[in-house]
DNA sequence: CCCCTAGGTTCCCTCAGGGAACTTAGCAGG
DNA sequence: CCTGCTAAGTTCCCTGAGGGAACCTAGGGG
């Protein structure tokens, strides 16, 4: 297949969407970054093919979102750790599962929770403006062509769209 | 492949990646998203096989995310609009894009930027939590197990985690 | 001596994705 | 009237990525 690399495309989104638009990818980063280390164990856990799981994490390691540690000597034991570039891809997961726990929790709710320690409560996370605190949607947002190039898919219609009309 | 299907598993990343965790359908959404509606338009933008895209418009349409809606009689024509379900993928969408821009936006910049029209300035999206608004990170964040079951893929640890160690 | 564990690698098979040609249906031009 | 164009798919064949299971390697342990 080659999977059409995106990577060379001129949209953070695509970039993006190379690596982490994988079935598995998001799930191993979950397991990950909720403590699942070991080979074996997210194997398991994911029940995924063990050639494939080899095969993403080389490539997260590669990319630099996880490390390859060691953790004992006799014999020769190794485990995956997130790093800070791969704790930023945090959010995705989480806006992951805000949305499938509104559009797919059963009647009982969400099969998962998460707590902020920060404030000591159970918290729906929400995307909001660095700037104001308020929230960021599609319909309270317009796309603006940035400084690294708007050619290549997507991006071209932000050059159509913006000077004509700002919708 | 038959890609193991993740839509049972009782998770919601698992559930959302599995019609999201896919290299097309994301771009798609943010095609559609940002106002190219045309099977061709989309095509054309994003490089798609044809046939591919029509299958991933198809599955779109049957969750409930997008919708095919005819915009002319003569001839019959029909295009894609986001629902309100679609629509909360944004978020999805920004926390990807923020991720991509941060870590792989070449010196020149990020190639998109968003305008924030509530308070009028370009903005980088935050992941908050609702109730306090303080962002929400790996590290002041803990998993609790949910209402909606405790068993499958990676809710399994949480219950290992939580009572024993809240790390 | 054999087996166990942990982290992979190798093998074969199937099926999804890429690419391009074909289909359908109305309208437009010569 | 015949040909061509547009838009939205559908069909064809070919490759190669994912699934599944067996195998490999290296250090302990009984």
């Amino acid at each position: 297949m080659t999977r059409t690399s995106l990577s060379d495309v001129a949209c953070s989104v695509a970039r993006a969407t190379d690596l982490f638009g994988d079935a598995w990818t998001a799930l191993i980063m979950r397991d990950v970054l909720v403590g699942i280390s070991r080979f074996d164990d997210i194997a398991h856990d994911l029940g995924i093919s063990r050639k494939v799981l080899a095969a993403r994490l080389a490539r997260l390691v590669e990319e630099g979102v996880l490390v390859r540690e060691r953790y004992q000597d006799q014999p020769p034991r190794e485990d995956y750790h997130a790093t800070e570039k791969g704790k930023e891809l945090y959010p995705v997961l989480l806006a992951l599962m805000s949305w499938g726990d509104k559009w797919y929790a059963g009647p009982a709710g969400p099969p998962l929770r998460v707590h902020h320690d920060t404030c000591g409560r159970t918290t729906t996370p929400v995307m909001t403006c660095e700037h104001c605190g308020e929230p960021v949607t599609i319909d309270n947002t317009s796309p603006r062509p940035g400084p690294g190039g708007a050619v290549g898919p997507g991006t071209m219609v932000i050059g159509q769209l913006v000077p004509t009309h700002s919708e």
